[in-house]
DNA sequence: TTACTTTAGTTGTATATACAAGTATTTAGT
DNA sequence: ACTAAATACTTGTATATACAACTAAAGTAA
């Protein structure tokens, strides 16, 4: 279904058509994972975080290169992570070079939970490009990029 | 920049990858609306009732209408519609063909904030696609049309 | 008519998030 | 070494949002 016709909106212009869009389509996109995370009690940033750990590889993160690489900034993250502590997911710890970091590293439980995880949310990623060829998929990812610019 | 070195991630699956990216950059765009509206004092979901509003032309809209073309759906619509109401910058009355309903308009004063809001945010969604030939960006809207199936 | 269901919206409460102010540590300048 | 500025994070507080329970009106059916 077209975006005018969902919204109800004839005639408008392109740009705001397009931005329309695109954070319609993400709201949508950001709802089915939420849907997915509430079995295991996690918001898609809590999610996001732990996979962002992960990606650390054993390395530990701080804070503000968490934020950096959070797909939603959000003003918080100590409470986010605070959280994450909660739940045993993630471990912090003083950072001893510079004492104003922290660092923050996932747990076992952590990881065994993103790899439960793992197969519900590729399985719902890979059916949003399901309808698109390896073209469009690659035409799409550089006009988001172009977007951001 | 790539999605891949904001979030320094490599490797992911396409669909990942996909999800991602298009969930960052409509954030991204999300956090600039809502700069531009701090002025005005609207959080960009108020903004978005005002232009589906306004979009009516006259005639009221119920709640649940409201809910289905929002953007962001959101579990509380009562309250949003509240603020704008303490505003001033829409009507609420009971409509008299079924009175579950209530009927909502929008305001002389709710019309002359937008004319001033319509400048600023057009501006920037005309800034988006500024890089993008119109091919361009009849084929990502087309393509996000093809995700949301 | 009465009872059951559905629809439309509201309200209570718990949690989340934003914003601003505050603390501690490090860096830089004199 | 001393002071000022910057960095990294935390905390208080106000507001926003989610979720579930609730009310009221309308439709349905025996």
């Amino acid at each position: 279904m077209k975006i005018e016709d969902i919204i109800q909106s004839k005639a408008m212009p392109l740009g705001r058509k397009t931005a329309l869009n695109l954070m319609y389509t993400s709201n949508l996109l950001q709802d089915k994972t939420a849907e997915i995370l509430k079995p295991f009690d996690l918001s898609p940033e809590q999610f996001n975080v732990l996979r962002i750990l992960r990606g650390q590889k054993g390395n530990p993160a701080n804070l503000c290169t968490i934020q950096e690489r959070m797909i939603c900034k959000m003003s918080n993250t100590t409470r986010l992570v605070d959280k994450l502590l909660a739940k045993g997911l993630v471990e912090r710890s003083v950072c001893q070079e510079n004492r104003r970091k922290v660092e923050i590293n996932i747990t076992e439980k952590g990881l065994s939970i993103l790899a439960e995880i793992d197969e519900p949310i590729d399985e719902h990623n890979s059916n949003i490009i399901k309808n698109l060829t390896k073209e469009e998929i690659e035409a799409f990812n550089e006009t988001l990029e172009k977007i951001r610019d």
